[in-house]
DNA sequence: CAAATCCCGAGTGTTTCGCTAGGAAAATAG
DNA sequence: CTATTTTCCTAGCGAAACACTCGGGATTTG
């Protein structure tokens, strides 16, 4: 299990998925917009998100993304785990004959200091996060600011 | 909070340090040859091991490192921090106006998610990694296998 | 003294990161 | 039907980080 900026963007933007859930889909200009970063590679990482069942598209004028299931149903780990390569964090590769043709202390180590890691941001779901104070109000601010999919498909706010 | 194999290395060095920290100190050739990396890399990671008050290094024959304090009074998010660049994982880098002049979300989410992170780890001390079942039997039989600091410096086991 | 070991900085190949470019397929609007 | 909007897909690119190498010190032990 790796971390780094782009497991960020990644939950990120499945927070703003399921901030407009009951409303519609969500483009990906909208929230290359908000998070600042580049079309493309939101859908780099929506791929992988899309590939894992996390997401589905939907194609079209007012398409974008949604959530495939529920944000109770989602958690941080399987969000990350979806947008990060997941290559060999071990050393050995699966093999367990790093040194002198046993498991090496590194490997039942990191596997289970890993292990933890992971059951503990499985245990927190992207509906758990919602209700966090400080993400509820930054949420209702940039509504405020930019409101989307409140309003039919005829209005253009800018 | 970033994790990747650099933290693996480092935690896992310092897991050595704590099995012989009764005996003596432990040379950086010792464990780079059990862990299967460079010297010269391990060194790097000790410089800032060293410079966060986490081992103490002794330097001519006979020397090596050892740990700054007992093993149940160091944190694995403390060995990761130490070794990790920490650069700025938000993208506003600090400066709060990331998104019209004030937070985005992605900085508050952040924030709070990584805080969590950190405080788990936080709560895992070296001494408590020793006692792990996984851990004790790999280290049981490295030791088995490459006795160190249980007989006097005037031994050659190859 | 000489050997062992930590200490330090510069440089190197590979991988990942974040991004750009260019298009193709599908769905809606007119 | 056509034009537009959006997802989908592939390829590549500059910068950064990763894991490492090399070369030289400094300091302590024997």
């Amino acid at each position: 299990m790796r971390l780094s900026t782009k497991g960020r963007y990644a939950v990120t933007a499945m927070i703003d998925l399921a901030l407009h859930n009951d409303v519609g889909p969500v483009a990906l200009t909208d929230i290359a917009d908000t998070q600042k970063i580049s079309v493309s590679y939101l859908e780099q990482l929506f791929a992988r998100l899309r590939k894992n069942g996390l997401v589905t598209g939907m194609r079209g004028p007012g398409g974008g993304y949604r959530l495939a299931r529920a944000a109770d149903e989602i958690t941080v780990a399987e969000i990350i785990a979806a947008v990060d390569e997941q290559i060999d964090m071990t050393r050995c590769a699966g093999k367990q004959d790093c040194q002198d043709g046993e498991k090496c202390l590194t490997h039942e180590l990191w596997v289970d200091l890993s292990r933890q890691l992971y059951d503990f941001l499985h245990g927190i779901t992207l509906g758990q996060v919602l209700q966090w104070p400080a993400v509820k109000q930054v949420a209702e601010r940039q509504e405020a600011r930019h409101p989307r999919g409140f309003q039919s498909k005829s209005e253009n706010v800018a």
